[in-house]
DNA sequence: GAATTAATTAAACGTTCGTTTTATTAATTT
DNA sequence: AAATTAATAAAACGAACGTTTAATTAATTC
């Protein structure tokens, strides 16, 4: 036999893709086979060469693809206007809503840079970097502005993304709590961590000044 | 050639878990071949065998030495007194203290769960689950004290631990920071996710009170 | 110093891996 | 309807895998 009727180079792909990730985020990608990811496409594995040159090259579209749609997804949930916590607020809920809904991918994306090449890699830390860059700029303008208290940018910044992203560890839909549920929760962690003057702390902040001056 | 001279069972062992965990921990559990970790022990393959009946039970007994030492380790750092946030403190030095001396185990422990079968990969995840609860029961203590102030008491010690174990995937000795020092900011950070009341703070409260009660 | 045990090598086993080559059929274009 | 291109199957490649078997030497015990 050879070519199957219906068969379509584009639908292909995409299956090929989709199960590729979520046998990676099972399996590893060392431990996932070229004629595993076949039968589970319900093609041959010669196939796969016909829409990815290599294995490697395989992994690295999948890394890419899920950076860049990370980076847009960020840029359309980017508040117009400049409040610090506010933008640290989108940034969090934008963050496990994307991480959550893309459990596999965010695996594959975080355990598997060992195995790509010197460029490969180089060009996946250049997308992370650039993301991570987005939450420290946040955080160093709402310490200029006296709006959050943050003893060092860098590690903090470090501190919330490990936090935040580690959600798809244990968090699982169709149990106890919701995305939005869990986002509040994680939310008021990271405000509470940046020491973040809400309207609500504002205020009892000037009160308590206030009390002091007279 | 046989026996060579010199040999030693125990520190041949010793050499095998050594290199094995710095194999693993740079190029992943499956990645990894028995000729080339006897390689880095200077052994042949065969000899491997004779220390671990296959290559997962030496990644089993890998994971369930690390993780017997981090439960051995807090039991010793663990504090006579009771006060939730002393415990609360030790937990988060001695976590990270621990986790940092042991960069790789850490990663082989945490990365390569998937690579256990059934029965292997219960027996670490109980040690890890006893782990957890720890903190857990420290969070509780504190929030029923109204010396802590948590939402969720599961969630709130995910995050913590994931948190404070990611120190690991950034952190290099001889860098910028030394490790007390990362620990303190990491303090500082859980210290405020908690809101927990500190002497200092407890005081500020107190003041407020009674500038309130004027 | 002979007998025994511990530690290791060398070679081989069958299996499976990523990948390539070649042939074949379906769909599209002319 | 013939020619061309796209999508796949089938078979084969050498290399490498985890593991086993048998032989050999060093160290220890008697």
């Amino acid at each position: 036999m050879a070519r199957t009727a219906g068969s379509d180079g584009g639908r292909t792909e995409a299956a090929i893709r989709d199960a590729a990730v979520q046998l990676i985020a099972r399996h590893g990608y060392e431990a996932v086979t070229m004629r595993q990811l076949a039968a589970e496409v319900g093609v041959q594995a010669a196939a796969l060469y016909r829409y990815f040159p290599n294995k490697e090259d395989l992994l690295h579209s999948l890394m890419r693809e899920h950076m860049e749609e990370l980076a847009t997804t960020w840029e359309n949930a980017r508040p117009a206007n400049d409040d610090p916590v506010a933008r640290l607020t989108s940034f969090v809920a934008n963050h496990i809503r994307f991480h959550v809904e893309r459990r596999h991918a965010t695996h594959v994306s975080n355990m598997e840079l060992r195995s790509l090449s010197r460029d490969n890699l180089t060009s996946i830390l250049k997308l992370r970097t650039a993301y991570e860059k987005e939450l420290r700029t946040i955080l160093r303008d709402g310490a200029d502005a006296g709006l959050l208290e943050v003893d060092d940018t860098g590690l903090t910044a470090m501190a919330i993304i490990q936090m935040i992203t580690g959600v798809i560890v244990w968090f699982r839909p169709d149990e106890r709590l919701s995305v939005d549920e869990v986002t509040a929760t994680y939310l008021a962690m990271t405000m509470r961590l940046t020491g973040a003057k809400t309207n609500a702390e504002d205020r009892h902040v000037r009160q308590d000044a206030e009390l002091r001056a007279r």
